[in-house]
This record gives C-alpha cells, structure tokens and sequence, in this order.
RNA sequence: GGCGGGAUAGCCAAGUGGUAAGGCCGGGCUCUGCAAAAGCCCCAUGCGUCGGUUCGAUUCCGACUCCCGCCUCCA
C-alpha cells in the first residue's frame, strides 16, 4: 500500500509520487530569528519531523530544507532597541532554536540556509530582476520593488481566494498608495532611516529584500526549481505560499511544488495563544516547569497535523503516563529477548501502525495500534508466552517505528555512589534483611533517586 | 461580508452506512516483606440540535446552534 498525504491546493487526499523515484525534497519554513520560538511554531516543526521520519521509513532519501529569516521587520525592530548589529541581536535566538530542535528530537534539515547569506541575496536579487524585466515587478515611487499580482492569474489558488473579494483590512499599512494593487507585495524594500544599518546594494539602490522572496531564493536555490513538499503552519499559506509561488513559477516557468501540506494551529486551554493571554509557552518555560522535551514532543505529536492541537498541563501529564507504559513495555520486551533464540515472527499485528501513517500522517490511529500491540504483548509476556525469539523480532519492530516517533527515555546516568547503594541493597535484600534494604533506599532518595523493586530486580530512575 | 475547518465519554482523541480504536483519569483484581511500580479487567445503547433518505446513520442530505482559522509579511 503505499503512502498518500492531503494536499492544501487540491484539497483532497492524494497518493504522493516524488519526481524522482525513492527521493524526495522537502522545503519547510523555519523560524524568524527575533526571539525564542513558542511551542506552536513547534507544533508545525515536530508536524515536519513526523512527515520526514515517515518518509525515511518507507525508504525514501529525504533533503530537507529549513530556513532561518534572519532578516525582516521585526529582527531589524529588535536589534535597533538593543543597539546592537543584526547579527548580533539574531545569534543567541539562532542558537536556542537549535538546542530546542535537540531537546524535541527534530531530526535536523540537510541545509538551514540564512536569509542574510551573501549567495542568497545575490539570488533574490537574481530573481527580482528576472520579475522586473518580464513584466511580474515594478519598482513604485519610494524605490520598494513589488510584485504585480495581476501578471499571475493563479494567484490566490493554494488559498482559495478570490482576489475580487477581499475585504479592505486595516493590516494594510498606509504606504500603499504607491503600490499598483493593493494586493501587490513587496520584493525588495527599500532602505529607510528605520531599517539603521541593515541594507544591501540592489539596481533599485539601497534596501533589504521582502520575506517572501527569501524563501523563493533558498527553497530553489538549494533545491532546485521543482520541490516535492512544501510545508508551513496553516497562517502560511495566504501570503507567503501564494506568493512563494507567483515568484518562483514567473522566474523558473516550471510548476513550483507539488505537494503543499500545512498543519493546523495549536491552542493553549482552548485559547489561543497570545503573551496578552498569559497562556504563550516557549519550550525552556516548560522544561523549567519540569516537563522534559520528549514528553513535550509527545504531546505536539499525538494529535493529528490537520486537526487543532489543544495544548494543556492534562496533555502533558498524559503524555507522561503514556511515555511510562511504553517504557516498562520496552523494558520488559528486552529483557525478555536477551535471552538466546531464534528471531520469529511474534504473530501480533505489527502492520497497522506504518498503515495508519500512510493514510495521510493519521498518528493518532498509529498510536492506538502501538498501545494494542503492548496490550496484546503484555498479555503473553504475561502468561511466559512471548518467547524470546518473538521478543527480539517485536524489539526490532518497536526500534523501527521509534525511528519515527522518538520515544525512547533520556539516558540518565547512574551514578556510581548509587550503583554501588543498589548492590549493597541487592544483598541486603537477598539476605532479607528488610531493615537494611529500607535504610539503602533512603539513602538512595538522598541522593535523588528513586529505587522500585519489581519481580526482576531493583529499578531505578531519576526522581 | 468571502473562503475554510470543527462539535465523539470527566479530559485528549481515531473511526465507520450495520451498531463506537487508543491514551489519560477513575474503579476492580493480580503481583508483593513494606513502599512504589507494573500487568490484566471494567469504564459512551452514545458520537452538537432538529428533520430527511435508508431495513439500518454517529457516519449520507438539509436546516439550525456553538467554536475556531484565514482574508496581505503570525507556525
């Protein structure tokens, strides 16, 4: 059976062919570098893990692409307050997002391009010239060049809209009188006292370039004309896709992307979520109230990309109760096949999972068959009736679909005062000496740890 | 005003024209020196409201109510 995604131009669901066989090229936009990135811009980048880890578990070769706007508004806004060079200002926000991507486990992207990279200017700049001479871009009285909207009849299809239709908004900002249209966007901006020192040379002088053209100009620059997916928060979609498109297409006279997938926004307690509300969550807010990035991964990742994510304090607890069911299953599925036999097929139904995944990313009914598979799992370990041999076959499973999900628990380090506590426990507790077993175990509290007796031995885990 | 998405148990959440996956919480049991953990079992005659089609609808159609997103640089 093979794999289909929902594609947000044609709206349906659709099986997914890349151009060339077995790989595929996947441009996804990254954060704008301003300020630390907030768990809904998470939400779309754990979205895109998901989507890459699919793919390279159904055997594809996957070249990602995310880039990093380090460039635009509200960047120049914040290095101007703090007085300091753009690069300056954007460095410690660009070093953050990686741990970030680190602590959720988001697998990294083959490139993360930076808009303010010299060969990518020189692309945009490329490009807008291309736009100019054929008729797609004009440069208006301030000197800003834009984009001529009506040179591109298919402007306004991946959103759907009606240009006729669009009602006058107050997000329009009072310089538009020198635009064409109203609807026309800005490709190149040019320099004013606002922008301080952020500014590159261009034939239309002195100026940076528009948010759209960045990624037009990393996205083929780096991956070529033709892009298999194209991904983004839902908000991207209406202008940025649109205009990625009109761009690219008048420039390469080739179709831009093939697939467009864009995942739905996430709510805080229903809400959403806005600094006002007090309910705007970064990641090291969270992992500062104790929750850990797998657990805050789980709970980005258990619900559907095209569905709504209602994010709370009860999602997380779930998320850590969940996690801690697939631990002591795994725990107990390895234990089980250390020792010596045959791998064999376990006779569980190990295919749902991948099926469900390839019905459009439906994680929600992959998880439900994972937690039927412990069930059933659990059952015959049980009853002494998973053999070892079927125990390595279904570890094996599991550590090819946690290819994917990236469940696994952090590797905590048992420090050696603790394990030596756990040997003289072990003793202690072989020579029923429950006085002494108790007092170990304090010990080992003492010392932050937790110590459960289960029917095969001490555990212990960081408390 | 235009376009679009949604409403399933206490919470989160799949799904289907034939009688509701899964997770969390809760209850029971097993295991157990104690503690804790873990495992198993149970937990929606019901899928926003009202009509219609049908042998049969949560699933299709219509109307209604409510919620949410986008409509020019917010993932």
């Amino acid at each position: 059976m093979g794999i289909s995604y929902f594609n947000t131009l044609t709206r349906q669901v659709e099986p997914f062919t890349p151009r060339e066989p077995g790989r595929v090229s996947l441009y996804t936009c990254g954060p704008t570098v301003y300020n630390y990135a907030h768990i809904g811009n998470f939400r779309a980048y754990v979205f895109e893990d998901l989507l890459q880890r699919h793919l390279e578990f159904r055997g594809f070769t996957v070249t990602r692409v995310m880039n990093l706007t380090d460039v635009d508004d509200k960047t120049i806004r914040g290095c101007r307050a703090a007085g300091v060079p753009l690069a300056e200002f954007t460095q410690p926000f660009k070093t953050a997002f990686f741990n970030d991507l680190d602590t959720l486990r988001i697998e990294r992207a083959a490139h993360f391009p930076e808009a303010t990279g010299a060969d990518h200017i020189a692309r945009m700049i490329e490009m807008i010239a291309a736009l100019v001479e054929r008729g797609h871009a004009y440069q208006a009285e301030d000197g800003s060049v834009y984009f001529r909207i009506r040179s591109f009849p298919a402007y306004g299809r991946l959103a759907h809209l009606n240009l006729d239709e669009l009602r006058p908004s107050g997000r329009v900002s009072s310089d538009d009188y020198e635009k064409e249209s109203v609807g026309d966007f800005a490709l190149w901006k040019s320099w004013n006292e606002t922008d301080g020192e952020v500014a590159w040379d261009s034939p239309w002088g002195r100026g940076r370039p528009g948010w759209h053209i960045e990624c037009s100009a990393m996205a083929t620059g780096i991956l070529g004309p033709q892009i298999d997916i194209h991904c983004g928060g839902e908000d991207n979609i209406f202008p940025h896709h649109e205009a990625e498109i009109a761009q690219s297409e008048c420039v390469t006279g080739l179709p831009f992307v093939r697939l467009w997938m864009h995942c739905k926004h996430l709510l805080v307690d229903n809400q959403k979520m806005s600094k006002s509300a007090g309910n705007f969550y970064t990641l090291r807010d969270l992992l500062d109230k104790g929750w850990t990035g797998r657990e805050v991964r789980y709970a980005l990742l258990s619900v559907k990309y095209r569905e709504p994510l209602n994010f709370t304090s009860d999602g997380l607890a779930a998320a850590r109760s969940a996690l801690g069911r697939i631990d002591a299953w795994s725990r107990r599925l390895d234990e089980t096949a250390a020792a010596v036999g045959e791998p064999l097929p376990p006779d569980l139904n190990v295919e749902a999972f991948g099926a469900a995944l390839d019905d459009d990313l439906n994680i929600s009914a992959a998880l439900g068959a994972l937690f039927e598979l412990i069930r059933e799992s659990n059952k015959r370990l049980d009853a002494g009736e998973l053999t070892p041999g079927q125990a390595r076959t279904l570890a094996g499973w599991r550590d090819a679909a946690n290819s994917i999900l990236r469940f696994e628990p952090d590797a905590a380090a048992i420090p050696l005062e603790v394990e030596d506590l756990l040997a003289r426990r072990a003793a202690a507790r072989a020579a029923r000496n429950w006085a002494e077993s108790d007092r170990l175990r304090d010990e080992i509290a003492a010392l932050g740890w937790t110590v459960k007796d289960t029917k095969d031995g001490q555990k212990v885990s960081k408390s």
